[in-house]
DNA sequence: ACATTGACTTTGTCGGACAAAGGGACAAGC
DNA sequence: GCTTGTCCCTTTGTCCGACAAAGTCAATGT
């Protein structure tokens, strides 16, 4: 049975719990209530919004998924700043569920890394390369652990986003780079001189920063995205792969 | 009083809910559960984990907000692919309440737009081409109603997003998009041939993705958010302002 | 002054309850 | 034949009341 016209919206009725989490998010967003501020406890949310506290509890789950409450160590509730770090696992979950294969992971990855470099070799200060610097030396001393070596490549990743000091960037690369950069293990254990050739370039990319050197940096790091690529299909993978859900372990729960 | 060794990690409890939203997060995530299968009832997920069914209504609620689970138009629960729409106006929000500034924004748009339109030159079709004619002759429509105008601009970026047939991508230029592009209209509200030189851009972009030339798409796709940020600045705003909340209203309840 | 105790509060979970809404089967009416 | 109305059953959304565990806080004892 097809409705002959379409002539009436859908009638959307909110439920309950819909309506309490949307009035809190609102409270929160409208900035009348601050991050940090306590959101009171639940018996005092029941009162006010005459609902039973079943009800409340479900409306916190939502705020609570979102990041827009938080609750303490005290347990109880508290507006909060939604971390990135949550947000970014979710969103690479959704990529594998969607099964986007490494081709378009590694088109966008290389923009935006690229970017992320050029922008941090204009904004670097000196306490963030002390902080690249640091994980170089550890890069060089595990040059024979490709699991650790792959955890650092993606940290290294991670520092030079928070060097651009642009959080939208920072945000943006960091779901693909979250898929994108595990794969490094893979390469480094197939493709001999792949260890070499990432900390090469990782050393070259923290000279350019140090240099605020826009062009250099752009330009290891294109080779760095593009070494990638190669040691990617010389061991023996297809980039129009879709991504395995293998990599959930790595994403699904972030090491908080 | 203080613990004389930190001998032991900090020992953490999962909740029942936790654990009963894990527990069908792994089914959808392995695999095992494919997006469009029914979960089961409430009751029904109850007898299996025995719990009451107030916690697993809160589970219900982690996993429909992190879109793993939805609830069909028969108010049954499906395993579900996360929608992109639903988290990109979750990480729009986190960015407002984040104070990011509209030069962070801009200097991120900048080169994902500009990807964007190099990868839709070299993978656009026919269909998607069609659409984005339809937005153009719609636009060139609406020259002298800058709240039109500034919805169609968002919806050809959208567009030219879905040319690329990048899913990464795609999703990793929408949460900045839809802080973006709703600026336009102030600028064409301020700056009088402001409108002019947006629909000029788009029939040059539409027409190096009929040529599928990506050099001639990045080089107007460039000017394009070139001329958005002059005629930010001609409306006398200043790059470094933070996001307003205002903004959050376009953002918090996309028109599903 | 400091550790202990005990009362009070808050959360996490449970059991049971009911109205409203949807689905299906079946009979009545055009 | 197809629609409409009706009844019944399932499922969801919400509520009430309850209790154990864990945290808070103030009074207590030494």
């Amino acid at each position: 049975m097809v409705a002959a016209l379409e002539r009436f919206d859908k009638i959307e009725v909110a439920s309950a719990y819909q309506l309490v989490a949307d009035a809190i998010e609102r409270e929160i967003m409208s900035g009348r209530m601050r991050p940090g501020d306590s959101v009171g406890t639940e018996a005092a949310l029941c009162a006010q919004f005459g609902v039973n506290r079943s009800t409340v509890r479900e409306a916190i789950r939502v705020l609570e998924q979102s990041g827009l409450v938080r609750r303490g160590a005290d347990r109880r509730l508290y507006a909060s700043l939604p971390r990135y770090s949550g947000l970014s696992s979710r969103i690479s979950r959704a990529l594998i569920l969607h099964e986007v294969t490494f081709r378009e992971l590694w088109a966008t990855a290389r923009v935006l890394e690229i970017a992320a470099a050029e922008q941090a070799a204009e904004n670097a200060d000196a306490a963030i390369i002390a902080l690249l610097e640091a994980n170089q030396a550890q890069a060089e001393a595990a040059l024979d652990d490709p699991a650790r070596l792959s955890h650092l490549d993606t940290e290294f990743h991670q520092l030079l986003a928070k060097a651009t000091r642009n959080r939208v960037l920072e945000l943006a690369r960091e779901p693909a780079g979250l898929l994108f950069f595990p794969t490094t293990e893979l390469i480094v254990r197939r493709v001999p001189e792949g260890a070499g050739r990432l900390v090469a370039a990782h050393r070259h990319l923290i000279d350019a920063l140090k240099a605020g050197d826009a062009a250099q940096a752009a330009l290891w790091m294109s080779r760095h995205i593009a070494d990638w690529r190669k040691g990617f299909e010389r061991a023996g993978r297809d980039l129009d792969e879709p991504v395995e859900r293998v990599y959930a372990r790595s994403v699904l729960r972030p090491p908080y």
